[in-house]
DNA sequence: ATCACTTGCATAGCATGCTATTCAACAGGA
DNA sequence: TCCTGTTGAATAGCATGCTATGCAAGTGAT
């Protein structure tokens, strides 16, 4: 039987994400923000002042990634970083005016773009689609 | 209402690519083969001595994306590459004996790493995740 | 206190992917 | 034929992501 990508869990993923990354950097660029700044946003909205280290984790990437993306985002204003006073080792990334005030439009963005991606799909579907590929992280993770 | 990274297709669906990437890469390395490379080799197995825009097309990257991996693979010894007769502007790639010969272990690697991703999965799921993606690709293809 | 281990970051080097630009070769019409 | 527009590739520059290293700062046991 030959391999078909076509039927391919993995190459349907690929795909599938980099045509998600594609449509949200497109709809991110008049906010001057790149989807994977986003992502960092979207866990210091809700928690400011976490580590490089918490960061990886949250969004599951490895440290170094991490550590490029945030020089990215200082370098564009979007946070500043302090070194922890109680472990000199850490620093604190905070969240600057310009990255509190992109909350609303970037949410925006990415909501429009996955509603665009969803736009064929049932009600059910899309719950399918959240579930199971949740189910697929966590398979991957443990194994 | 907050937007919810774990409710998002689209960062689920990057989140699932690249654990897939990463699970595929691991697999590859014993063959000496990078996941994008085995995509370009999944084209030519069917179809071999395809220009780099044919590449391209089917595979739905940029031409400079292809141009890169391309010139990866004829420097790792899977691909050579030359000018077309008819058209002299076009380049012709065609496998080598040792891309030829990947096929086998190759597609053995992603089905096993598609069958490790996959194993929470029913029978249902696994074609529901697979129907669902190709249809949210189609819809964001077109938009 | 000291030494070994751990932990938080930074950096180097590489693969993938994108956009934008450039160049040579082709194709078609005036 | 010549000029224009198109097309196939290459290249530059950048963002993301990974692995592997290295260093400085904690921690804990002796």
């Amino acid at each position: 039987m030959p391999f078909s990508r076509e039927a391919s869990a993995g190459y349907l993923a690929n795909h599938m994400a980099r045509l998600f990354e594609k449509g949200l950097a497109r709809r991110l660029v008049p906010l001057g923000l790149a989807p994977a700044q986003f992502m960092v946003l979207l866990v210091l909205w809700r928690e400011d002042g976490l580590t490089q280290r918490d960061l990886a984790e949250r969004l599951d990437v490895e440290q170094a990634t991490m550590a490029n993306t945030l020089a990215r985002m200082e370098r564009d204003g979007l946070i500043t970083r302090s070194v922890d006073a109680e472990d000199r080792r850490a620093r604190r990334n905070h969240l600057t005016e310009r990255g509190r005030a992109l909350e609303g439009p970037a949410t925006e963005a990415a909501a429009a773009q996955n509603a665009a991606a969803l736009a064929g799909l049932t009600e059910a579907e899309r719950a399918a689609l959240i579930a199971i590929a949740a189910k697929v992280i966590a398979t991957m993770r443990r194994g």
